[in-house]
DNA sequence: CCAAACTATGTACGTCGTACGGATTTTCCA
DNA sequence: TGGAAAATCCGTACGACGTACATAGTTTGG
């Protein structure tokens, strides 16, 4: 199953998001605070992936049963939206160097967020958790486009790419390393244990292109540097076609 | 649970992948074959997304029961890699214009086959299964970007970066065309139930380019035209960077 | 004609989110 | 001060999933 943020009931999710919880007066003292229980999700999250986390684990983990969960968080969907939020707080200004170092610092920013918290990359956002961090995330990196002469659209456009390229590259980053913990094989052993089978059925000749780049591309880097260098020379190109348009204005 | 490709056991999957199975002397007729399962399956995928492709569906489809599927198929990991190969499968190749337009060709083609198959974009393809298609789509895009003057290492950069770039940029609109089909509420009608829950624990001077941006890429354009206009500027950002490149050689 | 090879299927297990209802604990008010 | 109200906590149960396993039925080679 995927999951998608926003999918929980909006009115709940945003009082989740923004905490506007009254302290209750009567009944038992509470053993645990929704925030508790969204930290606890986060870590297991980050240690199990997003598989590894379901209501019974976070419970078992807090040393509650599984239904006491929904006694301050709604259900999943909602706790998910929360979790997000959270993780999007980690992120940190741009700061006021030039406008292409902000960029950089918000493309490295983000890549270091999808690591961090590779699960985000599972969540659907299509109807992003309006949290407090969510909604600072945006304004940071309006303001890190702000002033180039470019029209709200166009910083909007702006913003967009540059992290929508830093989740893509992250995301390739981190399903190799998803990849190799969770089959126990490296992309070289991997591809050492395809290459026979596959030399039986295929022509080398067929694919002269693909062969020697990919020869090429194996022999320079062991598996683990690939995705960085990826996402670096890519950096570099999108940053280098926005500074075309920046330029034209 | 995420589906991830190059998860089934190698040998039987390559030999899914390129047909190598012998047919049987003995037993009964055989009322399925794996192809006919594959094409069931990935219809059901674009119509119901990877969330209702289960075993029992595919079986319900093809009128037998579910455990017969894994007579032709060692299991639903094998099963997938075969469906993303045949998929690939319908990408067209580059034609000899001009670099730029080849390049454009690869985006668009991308762009288009997500759309048609949105279950793509759920696959986690560390490990691409290596068949035919897949194998045929990365030589039809090295031979885009080559005789450029460009190293074979910045050959395969340029080809990711332009791939990854249709991906993320096709996940953006199958996303919300997705969520849109799954709630039954349009992108517009989300924001005005969230908005006013919004006003009242949100300060919009908080977030005054946010407010700004925001309000005027809602007034541009209804929900549907975002995501394509945000392909097409991305992707004539990208290929101006990647002009850099090639113009500095 | 029978045994080997192959297809087809029913049952069962452990996973998930969570609906429901009941037991328990704390507080407020008459 | 006692009982109602409110809140916490949790056991049980349901229908979905992939698929292991055992069994029954069908076709064909020797």
């Amino acid at each position: 199953m995927t999951e998608y943020s926003g999918s929980g009931d909006p009115k709940r999710s945003l009082e989740l998001l923004w905490g506007v919880q009254e302290r209750p007066k009567r009944g038992p003292k509470p053993r645990l605070t929704a925030e508790e229980i969204v930290r606890a999700a986060i870590a297991l999250a980050d240690a199990e992936g997003l598989d590894g986390l379901s209501m019974r684990s976070i419970a078992d983990g807090l040393g509650v049963s599984p239904m006491s969960i929904y006694t301050y968080v709604p259900g999943k969907a909602e706790l998910i939206d929360v979790m997000v939020d959270r993780a999007f707080g980690e992120l940190t200004p741009p700061g006021d160097a030039d406008w292409r170092a902000r960029l950089e610092h918000i493309a490295r920013d983000n890549w270091a967020l999808f690591h961090r918290h590779p699960w985000l990359l599972q969540i659907t956002m299509a109807r992003p958790p309006m949290g407090p961090s969510t909604l600072g995330k945006y304004e940071y990196e309006l303001r890190a486009v702000d002033g180039l002469g470019l029209t709200d659209l166009e910083m909007d456009s702006v913003v967009a790419l540059v992290t929508g390229f830093a989740e893509s590259a992250a995301r390739v980053s981190v399903n190799a390393a998803e990849a190799e913990r969770r089959t126990g094989v490296s992309d070289e052993q991997w591809w050492e244990s395809v290459a026979p089978l596959l030399g039986t059925l295929v022509d080398e000749a067929d694919y002269p292109l693909g062969t020697r780049v990919g020869t090429a591309a194996g022999q320079e880097y062991g598996a683990p540097a690939a995705p960085s260098r990826a996402f670096e020379f890519g950096l570099a190109r999108v940053l280098d076609g926005i500074e075309v348009l920046i330029s034209s204005r």
